[in-house]
DNA sequence: CGCAGCGTTGAGGCCAATCAATCTCAGTGG
DNA sequence: CCACTGAGATTGATTGGCCTCAACGCTGCG
């Protein structure tokens, strides 16, 4: 089942915040896994289901969402490659719904085996444990955001997507992917497509962000920090794996840390 | 420092959901721990600071909050006896306030010795990672309803906390105590306090509540769940601790379990 | 008494939702 | 090559829910 190499993810995520020993370095790569691959706007696990496995993202875009009463939909989280979204499956049930939102690559992970980790190695269960508790932080941001101005919320959101696409190294803090439609953008801001759609040609006006196809720029991004109310310390980012050499002023440099 | 019977409170929790081994129990009993009183409105750590110990709720009410630039606050989440707060704090440090609401009394449990139990325990650092997920399944809710109108954020959260005071213990499921004035139900909400007294009069005219002074009577919890679209699987509840045996037909009587 | 905090009520304004049309553009098939 | 289709993006007009800014009543308290 299990293939070389894909594992290799888990392990640099972890390793970021908790320097990995060998024994555990071990563990993690020989973690039973099979590699799958999602089409756009497929679905991984439904509302209700009880899913047997962890999912690790090696490439694409995913996200978790909840299909409200009236037929709209709420995008709950955005999930990166290195991401592992439904961590929480292992001890709770959820109702949400982990779908595809571009083509992608996914790492499937028995929840047995990582129970069996967490007895035996109790500083990768602190690890994984931390990893849940980041995401719960990125939600109470977006709880926060929930009283904001649209501008603001859309901003903050793509402040939060470029940080986290650096982190991964998906882009050097200036450009990068913007996996969402402006539908899926007003499901995960809580807006409407049409505000959105002005929203975003405020923030094009005021000369903040280029955005075109699915491809962010932000040319000001003191400024749309601003207007986002954007601080980065809630991630908890340590380092990009892969940063270029080259520092423009506007690119943003953090070097958040803590724990 | 420690004094007997105040860690009981912890033990009955984590015993909810997964049974606890003498041993366990024991280990739980025997972690070091201070009492502490705090006056309504005390704050038991502030915004930036990096706590070095946990917080259980012994009695009475808290809540972590955070202040936005233009003054307004914010209240993330509210605590019962028998929460532990600011659990996260063993691995992340927060950006966020813990005050209490009422007057309240607290444990005091240093990380060190949480950190020890968890590596020697790893049943028990499941169980406690369990309970801060099941802090972030409500913050998602809270996320969703930020989406709905006035009427339904009110009836969600006097919903929730009905449900809460219950599996707590501290309600019959119909009446309990309303531990927050308009103004701070306003700052959970993400409401101004004279939307929320419109509010409150709308559902008290509509014979879904009562509410004066520091008590809250669900007179038709039917109805007032449907106006808050309330469903209380994300509670994750699992049985009152001491549930009178009256049961009428308008009190809720859950018993989800999962996981 | 005077004060402060909370609850209540009224009038007016604004942001974002709603409804609805148009436009672009890629894909598809005749 | 072009008509057809459907999804996403864009624009305009209107509505409505909630905020803002006031003012006033109530209660407990120094």
């Amino acid at each position: 089942v299990s293939r070389s190499g894909t594992l290799e993810l888990l392990v640099r995520k972890l390793d970021t915040h908790l320097r990995l020993s060998a024994d555990e370095r071990r563990a993690i790569l020989g973690l039973p896994s099979t590699v799958r691959t999602l089409q756009a706007g497929q679905e991984l696990s439904r509302d209700g289901e009880q899913p047997s496995h962890c999912t690790l993202v090696l490439s694409g875009f995913l996200c978790r969402s909840r299909t409200l009463l009236e037929g709209k939909r709420q995008i709950l989280s955005l999930h990166l490659p290195g991401d592992v979204p439904d961590l929480d499956g292992l001890h709770l049930k959820s109702d949400l719904s982990l779908a595809a939102l571009t083509r992608s690559e996914v790492v499937l992970i028995p929840h047995p085996a990582l129970h069996e980790l967490c007895a035996k190695f109790p500083a990768l269960a602190g690890a994984l444990w931390r990893e849940s508790l980041a995401d719960a932080a990125i939600l109470r941001e977006r709880v926060v955001m929930g009283r904001r101005s649209a501008r603001a919320r859309v901003a903050h959101f793509l402040c939060e997507l470029m940080a986290r696409l650096q982190a991964a190294g998906l882009s050097d803090g200036r450009t990068g992917p913007m996996p969402l439609s402006q539908i899926e953008l007003a499901d995960a801001t809580g807006l409407t497509n049409v505000h959105v759609n002005r929203t975003l040609q405020d923030l094009r006006g005021e000369k903040l962000i280029m955005l075109s196809g699915a491809k962010l720029t932000v040319l000001d991004w003191p400024g749309l920090a601003k207007v986002g109310e954007f601080d980065p310390t809630y991630l908890g980012l340590r380092r990009a794996p892969s940063s270029g050499p080259e520092e423009r002023d506007a690119a943003p440099r953090w070097t958040v840390s803590h724990g």
